[in-house]
DNA sequence: GGGTCATTTCAACAGTTCTTGAGTATTTGA
DNA sequence: TCAAATACTCAAGAACTGTTGAAATGACCC
């Protein structure tokens, strides 16, 4: 990953929806998740949710495919690796504090069922 | 770190000059730069990088101290470790590619010396 | 106190990003 | 071939971001 690569990657990941949108297909996998169903999902009209895919699309976080009528969209995660690897390896200089910060246990948030699960940080 | 706090920060981080200060300043380490020599080093007028310092400050990825007519300023490495770790383990559900990826050997380059010097990754 | 150095603030402007709504393509099945 | 379903493109405008230069602030030294 060069530097104007991740910058593209990074611009693409700063806004609100999109990082929603990699949360919401995230656990879709390889698979993905079609258009539609992200755009009700997020609340997005379908040429809000086109605006955005088209980013994240052409920053190389996600990779789409079509089935039918339908087109599915899934998260590229080698992309995101590359990109948080980027930001810590090189914009990071593999800093000690920076790592052990980045490896600390958080809550995890799992978005299936009806409601959010939130599943504390163990200890 | 709340979800709100890491889009403040990647917005932040998304920007060429920003991701050059946060280059600049990390091998300075807590004790930082002083605003004058990073702005000779990227290259920013005055006012220009007084522009980018409080976005980042803002956003909590640097931290400042006045000494005499100088004002230094530093990375927060907890801030970006912690930014990092929300995007791997609550966006990305601590997904083992993504893990993988981002765990997986760059080269490193250290801005020390005349000309910056390049580690090659090691296999 | 007056001069100077270092930095920040402010206003104006240019450029970019995001949202909205209308219209266009592509696929499917009757 | 037609209508419905799905997704995309385009243009206009609002909102936000970044740059510039001038003025203001704060700290130091004589």
């Amino acid at each position: 990953m060069d530097q104007s690569k991740a910058l593209t990657a990074l611009q693409a990941l700063a806004n609100a929806q999109r990082l929603a949108l990699v949360r919401h297909l995230m656990p879709a996998g390889d698979g993905g998740r079609p258009a539609g169903q992200i755009a009700q999902t997020l609340g997005l009209s379908a040429s809000g949710l086109s605006f955005h895919l088209a980013a994240m699309e052409g920053a190389g976080l996600i990779r789409s495919r079509r089935d039918g009528r339908h087109v599915f969209y899934a998260v590229d995660r080698a992309m995101i690796g590359s990109l948080l690897g980027h930001l810590l390896n090189d914009c990071c200089m593999g800093d000690a504090q920076v790592r052990d910060c980045c490896a600390a246990r958080h809550e995890l948030i799992i978005p299936y069922g009806p409601e959010d699960m939130v599943i504390p940080a163990a200890e």
